[in-house]
DNA sequence: CTGAAAGCGCTAACAC
DNA sequence: GTGTTAGCGCTTTCAG
């Protein structure tokens, strides 16, 4: 057993053993500072003899920089935002940063998530909740704290924000079914206001348009399953059926291509193509095999975090909209045009013309 | 725009507008404290006026206690763990408590997870993570902080853990293959020293043996996409191949089932009956229906969260082993015994003699 | 390069 | 009930 007195060790105490001042200690674990590199042995070892590891929170305070970085999620059943959760605390653990939770679900919530955000005196926020109120982000700018809209973007050019090419990539959904032949063409939105709900749908539907394409099919599956299986019910169940679906999202594409196939006996991509956006693990399985716009997580979060970092160290925080390309990665779900499909480092995807 | 100068602002700032002592600010905020309606209200006044937060970083650092709880995951692409991380965050964010996010990849990271953890000097634990090692809850024990397993638990006894009754749903697959007539049964497994990997297997397993069933066929899918493939390719293509599998977790189980369908032709349940075990989301997707023992996420958490809150606020850590009974959900990737499946609210599940 | 000293913003005795 | 007074463990001037 070791001591029963769980009294973590400080500073002091290493300073001591060491035979040195307090502030060396502090010194020996502060990067720049100057300290010889006699002393600092001197307190390594006492520090390590002791098990003395710095107190983040007692440096936070007279830093005024708490190296915590509030995450707001919501929608965890979309596989897409567990991957980037995962690829965000990576990617921050890298910096020495820190990942701190925040679950966005009802609209309800917001202010109690602010409140304990700024209680935390977090360093910066990114929100990848897609159902939360811009207050919130109109808040924590106002307090000064930087924040990055994932997956998510402001109108209004207000706030920072990185997202996939989302308006481009449907466009390039319309023209491959366009270039596969495909007659009857069927949208199956998401939640109506979600920036990239409305960016997805423009593109698609003007892309089509361009092509004297007015009558598209649109129904709505709010990111939920049950209201997606609805939403797939009717597209269905009207004749002619669309012969060409694009779902706002893989994880309603795959429930509209299940009640293709279980309820309404139709083959994919047979009888209709489906295709969807984000790419996420289920879309590769082979009962899926979804083709579906690619979005770019780790290029995103990666810009996500350098956005923050500039943001923290210079003070400043300018909003600046980042949009990184995708690419639709081609698979079985939806007929392929006799042009354009290639192989590109393992992944058979879609070129437009502008691509090459 | 609002003041260029961000300094937040303090409770003695309050305390000046207000018009009474730095202690009356803190009072008001501190829930039990002895204040005086009037005074409290002057407070709540000033500080409503300059958008007043206790920080609470400087209250942790006297009370010793940050209101964090540390998580370590791994394995996110395993749907079953992105869940209970948002039904952890709820139910702490309920507690008033806070969810720091660690990513556990590899084993090499034990001691920089293990050093972060104590730097901020989290309150407490939940260790969640299949391939860590179990040295960091030793360390983090060894430290007096409180540390509970989530779904794996500790051989010795030395830990806290919550899990499911994995070895009783294990017995009880088999029984239900055995019920429905199988003859010729195998075992997808997962990491192989992993603690439930290990508790499933043996149930299953043991629950064979006794009705005199040696001869298992056993391959191993270390929760990995590429190995399951190849584990469940050796599984098919031997002869007889098995009628009867059941794999350690749904996200194998998945593949398993479309290598059966879309490999070799099979079809489940008529050719190969396949169970899974977690009950996840794409578990009841119309394509795999798999049956599956389910995991009681909230349940579970609810006991870990209160494991945890009792440690802290004890001081006690004792380790407690909990184990939390799920249910056997039937759907239709595994054929139906006669008898013993029902309907229960609104799902059907299995039921052995001794549930009645 | 090093130690002394002054806080960071708050809580918690302690007197009144 | 309220103000005063010490710190919590650390960083950061400031002298030396």
């Amino acid at each position: 057993m070791k001591r029963k007195t769980f009294t973590a060790v400080t500073s002091q105490q290493v300073a001591q053993l060491a035979g040195v001042s307090q502030s060396a200690v502090s010194r020996t674990f502060t990067p720049g500072a100057s300290i010889s590199p006699a002393t600092r042995e001197k307190v390594l070892k006492a520090a390590r003899e002791l098990g003395y590891r710095p107190n983040a929170i007692a440096r936070s305070l007279n830093t005024a920089r708490s190296r915590i970085i509030g995450v707001v999620i919501s929608y965890f059943d979309n596989p897409f935002y567990p991957q980037v959760l995962e690829a965000l605390a990576q990617k921050l653990d890298t910096l020495n940063y820190h990942l701190l939770l925040f679950v966005g679900d009802r609209e309800g919530n917001v202010d109690r998530i602010f409140d304990q955000i700024m209680q935390y005196r977090v360093d910066g926020i990114v929100l990848a909740s897609v159902t939360l109120s811009l207050d919130l982000s109109q808040e924590c700018l106002a307090a000064g704290i930087p924040v990055v809209l994932f997956n998510r973007s402001d109108e209004s050019g207000m706030t920072s924000s990185v997202n996939s090419n989302n308006e481009a990539a449907a466009r390039q959904i319309a023209e491959f079914f366009l270039a596969a032949g495909h007659q009857r063409f069927a949208w199956v939105g998401g939640v109506a206001d979600s920036s990239v709900n409305i960016a997805r749908q423009r593109g698609y539907l003007a892309a089509l348009q361009e092509q004297g394409i007015n009558d598209v099919r649109v129904v709505n599956g709010n990111y939920d399953a049950r209201e997606t299986t609805r939403a797939a019910y009717a597209l269905f169940s009207a004749s002619p059926a669309p012969d060409a679906i694009f779902v706002a999202n893989d994880h309603m594409a795959v429930i509209v291509m299940d009640v293709a196939r279980y309820e309404f006996g139709l083959r994919v991509p047979e009888d209709v193509s489906v295709i969807g956006y984000d790419d996420i693990g289920p879309s590769g399985w082979s009962s899926y095999a979804l083709t579906s716009a690619s979005q770019p997580v780790e290029a995103m979060v990666t810009a996500t975090v350098e956005l923050l970092m500039k943001q923290i160290d210079s003070g400043n925080i300018e909003p600046e909209q980042i949009t990184v390309p995708g690419t639709l990665v081609v698979r079985h779900s939806a007929r392929r045009p006799q042009a354009g499909v290639v192989e590109e480092n393992g992944k058979v995807v879609f070129q437009t013309q502008e691509d090459k």
